[in-house]
Parts: C-alpha cells; sequence; structure tokens
DNA sequence: CTGAAAGCGCTTACAG
DNA sequence: CTGAAAGCGCTTACAG
C-alpha cells in the first residue's frame, strides 16, 4: 500500500508537506500544493485510518448500539438505522454498528479500546444499563429515547407527551367523547419504556380535562393474540366513537380485523396512529396519524452528537430535546354531531 | 488512556512481554503472567485498536455495505443486518456499516485507508458496480445475492431455482394444473436481480415438464397499485387453483384482497410464498413458503468471509454456495382431485 | 513557505 | 523465559 512517504518523494518534498496539503492546516505554495495533488491522484493515495487515529486520538468513527428485543416489532429499527449512518457520512464520519445484548460491556470495550469518537443509543429506556457506561467512558454519547435520569446527557426523542395532547385535542374538537387507546404492550412499560407511559398519561390528564371518556387498554405484539385482542376490544367497547392506537403491530393488524367485522373508517369509527411515514408504506395504512418522524429524530442526534464532538462550545449544555410531532391526515377522523 | 506501558511498568516487565501475554504468542512464566493480568485488570487496560491496526496491518473489522433502494420494500434488510453483525462479533470482527449510494467509492475509499479487513455486500445484482471496486481492493469479501459474473468471488445466496422447483412439484402432486406465479416487480428485474429471473424460468421450466400450466405475472411494489393489480389477477385468471408468491409486497397484502373478496385459502385458494420467519410473523402471514432464510445466509457469508481473511486456505477456491432452501408447511396447499 | 524529528501505542523479529 | 529496539503510517510542535 502506498504511503505518505512515496507521495513525499513522488512530488520531491517532505511527508510534513504532504501531510499538511492534505490538511489544510498551514499555507502551501501553490506550486507545491500542484505537485502534491498530483503526486496523491497518481499513486492513488489514502490516508491510513488506524495511523491517523493514532496520531490524532481521533478516529471519525462513530458507534451505534441497538437493542434486539426478540418481542419487539422488528420492522421499525432500520428506519433509525439508515439516517444516522448517512447523516454521519455527511458530517464525515463512518458508522460502527454493535448489536450485543450486552451493551455496558460492548460500549466499554469499544470506547477503551479507542475505536469511535462518540456513541448513538438507539431505543434508551428508563433505567437503560448502557447510560452506565456512558458516564464511564470518555466519549461522548446521545441518546435516541429519554431515560428516567438524563443528567448530563444528550437526549433526543419525540414528545411523546405532546403527541398525545394533540390527538386528544383533535378528537374532542371533533366532537369524540367516548375514545379508547390502546398502548404498547405490558412488556414495553415493564422494560421501562418510558415513551409509553408519557403518551398514556398524558392521553389521560388531556382527556380527563376535555372531559373525554377515554378507555385504555394494552395491546399485544404476537399474532394471534394480536387479532383476538382488537376483536375482544371492539366487542366490549363498541360505543367508542375513535380508537387511538401507539402500538405498530396493532395498527398493523388493525385493517384486517376492521375488514373483517365490516367497520367502515371513518364513517363507523375514527382511526388515529402514532407510526412514520415509511410505517405507513409499508403496511399500507391510511389512518391518521402523528409521525414519529425516525429520519429527523435520527439526523437532530448524529448532528448533535458531533457537534459536541467536534465543537463542545457550539454543542451547549447536554440537554434533553424533544422533537414537536406533526399530525398527518389521512381522512380517518369523522367529525360528529 | 492507560497503555500497554503502564502495564509493563506496572507488572514490573517489558512492554513486549505484556504484549505476549495479550497474544498468547509466545510461552510466559506463570508468575509473570499472572502479575501482568493482575496489572491490567487492575488498571483497566484495553488495547488501542488503532495501534494495533498499524502495528499488525488488520482491524479486526468487516464493512458491510447496504443498497438504500427508495422503491424496494425495507423490512427484509435488517433480518441481514443484524445476523451479520452478530457472526461477526462471534468471531471476533466489529462490523462497519456503509449505506452510501455509491458503493464503489464508500468502497475503495473503506478499503485503501485500510479500516477494514473485509467487506459483506449485501442485495449483490447481476451486473453490481460494487463487484469492480472489489477486484481493486486488496481485502476478501463475500456476496449476498449472485451476480452474473461471480468469477473468483465468494457468494452466498438461496438456490431459487430449487425452491421454483420444489414448489412446483408441490402443487404438481397435489393436483394443482393452473397456477398463478407473482414475480417480484418489473424494476427488480430491470435493476438486475437475477434471483428473480432463477425463481421464475426455474418454476417455467419445470412447470413445462409436469404439464402445468403456470402463468407469469410480476407484481407492483407500492400500494394502491398491489392491490389493485392482486385484484386484476384475481379477476382475470379465477380458474386458477393455486398462487405462487414471489413478491414480499404482494404476499403482505393478499391476506387483506382474499378476505375482501372471501376467498378462503387453501379452501377455495391454494398460496405458497417465498420469505421468511420473520417476515411471516411481522405480517401474521399463515401461508406455506420456502423459507428464505436470511440469518442462515447471513451466517454463512460471514463465516466464509471470515475464513478466507483468516485462513484462505481451509477458506478452498473461492465458489458460489446457493443454499438450499426449505419448505415451511402452513397448511395452505390444498390436496386436489 | 518548508523540513527534520518526535511521538501516538502497539507488535514482532532479533538477541540472549 | 524475557527485553531492547525497530517499525507500522500518520500529525504536529519546533526550527528555520
Amino acid at each position: 500500500m502506498v504511503n505518505i512517504g512515496d507521495v513525499a518523494k513522488a512530488a520531491g518534498v517532505s511527508r510534513s508537506t504532504v501531510s499538511y496539503v492534505l490538511s489544510g492546516k498551514r499555507s502551501i505554495s501553490q506550486d507545491t500544493r500542484d505537485r502534491v495533488s498530483a503526486a496523491i491522484a497518481e499513486l492513488g493515495f489514502t490516508v491510513n485510518a488506524g495511523a491517523r487515529a493514532l496520531a490524532t486520538s481521533e478516529t471519525m468513527v462513530l458507534g451505534l448500539h441497538v437493542q434486539f428485543e426478540p418481542d419487539e416489532f422488528a420492522p421499525a429499527m432500520l428506519q433509525y438505522v439508515l439516517p444516522i449512518a448517512q447523516t454521519a457520512r455527511d458530517l464525515g464520519f463512518d458508522s460502527m454498528m454493535m448489536t450485543e445484548a450486552d451493551g455496558y460491556s460492548a460500549i466499554r470495550r469499544m470506547a477503551s479500546s479507542n475505536m469511535i469518537d462518540g456513541l448513538v443509543l438507539l431505543d434508551v429506556v428508563d433505567d437503560d444499563p448502557r447510560l452506565s457506561a456512558l458516564r464511564v467512558i470518555t466519549q461522548p454519547g446521545v441518546l435516541i429515547g429519554l431515560p428516567a435520569d438524563s443528567a448530563g446527557l444528550d437526549v433526543i426523542d419525540l414528545d411523546f407527551a405532546e403527541a398525545a395532547r394533540m390527538i386528544v385535542d383533535r378528537l374532542a374538537s371533533a366532537g369524540h367523547r367516548n375514545v379508547l387507546l390502546i398502548t404498547p404492550p405490558q412488556h414495553v412499560f415493564d422494560r421501562g419504556g418510558g415513551y409509553a407511559a408519557r403518551f398514556r398519561d398524558a392521553a389521560i390528564e388531556r382527556a380527563r380535562r376535555a372531559g373525554l371518556r377515554l378507555t385504555v387498554r394494552a395491546g399485544e405484539s404476537q399474532e394471534p393474540l394480536i387479532n383476538a385482542s382488537l376483536n375482544g376490544l371492539l366487542d366490549d367497547l363498541a360505543d367508542n366513537t375513535a380508537i387511538v392506537l401507539h402500538n405498530d403491530a396493532s395498527v398493523a393488524a388493525l385493517p384486517g380485523v376492521l375488514r373483517e367485522r365490516g367497520i367502515r373508517v371513518p364513517g363507523d369509527l375514527s382511526v388515529i396512529g402514532l407510526f412514520s411515514e415509511s410505517f405507513s408504506r409499508t403496511f399500507n395504512l391510511r389512518y391518521s396519524a402523528i409521525d414519529t418522524a425516525p429520519a429527523r429524530i435520527a439526523t437532530l442526534a448524529v448532528e448533535q452528537l458531533v457537534r459536541r464532538i467536534t465543537d463542545p462550545v457550539s454543542a451547549g449544555a447536554p440537554g434533553v430535546r424533544l422533537v414537536t410531532p406533526a399530525f398527518v391526515d389521512r381522512g380517518s377522523l369523522a367529525q360528529l354531531g
């Protein structure tokens, strides 16, 4: 492999000059710059990443740790992973993907072997064991998902409470008085998926104020339970005029269940969900929804992380940034009365 | 950060001895080994990856390039990415994820800057521009997906031709004589997704021999075209007793369409698909299918790549390995006559 | 505007 | 069984 010395020799300059041409960190005469550039092009020289990392202590690599919950609804994850890698690249970083179940050890290993300049944590839960790793290592991290204690950490998440309020307000002003909310499965609450509680609690609170009767049920995550549970709810709670779904698996299964029961949306029932554009496309869902905006959240997270790596001052004090939700109207909400 | 010199000092040995304790590449007295290990543990020492890579020319990192086709059915990709990263880790490698649209440049950059020891290419098509990058770089690669010219390359793919023959044979021996095949969308053929043609052509050939009338139609990949096209086919080709789907989007949409038309499976129509277990779970599909076995293919690919990196002799001559398909019976194939 | 040299943290022949 | 030293390919103060 051709190295910086070969380039120097070919251009008739020193190795440091080649390095400075590459980095632009000092002024070089037009003439030598041209000779060096020509030599680089001719020899097809690329800086050796390991050597540069060793000399600068900067790897230009971001770590990305994803949890893989076997009982989780999988298709959602890629919506974050892809934009994370893409944004990182746009900012000059590569992405190292970690999938170890033991996130704590994985992060410590990667950080202490100096493979990464920073870390993105996906799907952070309330009492996430990865956070203690983050507090020990020297590299900064950014969380996607708000944990119980986020002191000193950069966090990006959707404003789930605001999302709930927006939905309840729309339902209320459309004249709905009896609404069913299907939350994520119980195991999401158990695991500490705080977003589920934030959405639910804000919905309950807002419904109370609006004088709206909100019935809350946890959805299932595995067939055939999903269908059975949806059917059961539609049997028992037939007086609801609207259903709010904060549950990927249930909302994906809903069209089939409604079709089977001959229920028309929004004629017989109004439906509002909480899912991304791409989720809507994948499952061909025509329900109005709060967009969970995975690409936007991923981009913001990486941008903040890179800012903290390259220019901590401009990154400001670490803190939580909740993304304001956007409502996408697909016409599944009926105006009553 | 603590380095190998700190450990050496603490243990009262030379840096080389610490290194040899780490690598096990020469025998060390029990006593010094203990002292070194103790020092490593106490100081929390981890080898600096960049320095090691510089010294050994081995990064212990695998590159993974994924194409992101906006018109593609996305959920499938993660089924490969996760097991790739997992298998790599089991074999001592980390995974660098590349998502650049310009795969050729991405690969050349990563390879020539010596960030990776080998490369996994996902979703390889007939005339894949990434292959010319692979032929230039010094690191070995493995392809998931069989290209037109695979000379000198390690390739893993499902045996799509055999899958087609297995399906046709089952249909024939169950007494079906008129069968509809829905292939991947036209743009998959256009892009050179050879697997689509291999499946289709083998199905046609086998059907001819078995005296079975096979009607072939390309499916759509975007709603509302998918539904419309499925309905059109069921209208026009009502005399078919079975339908074979080699099309993710269509098979996911099929239950809804059949339910709407009141068609029962397998009472009114037999259905056989080509999709993974996890796909079946995600979309709650109860159709019998050839399992596309993404995890198995991913694992085989990484194992072969790592073999070629670490022990080229045992890896044998580069070549194509087609995975024999497995049929998963979910009871959607009716026995006729 | 440019060069010689030290140093980043490892590994591994070379010596004993 | 162990150590001193060269070398991997860069970057960056230090000098001029």
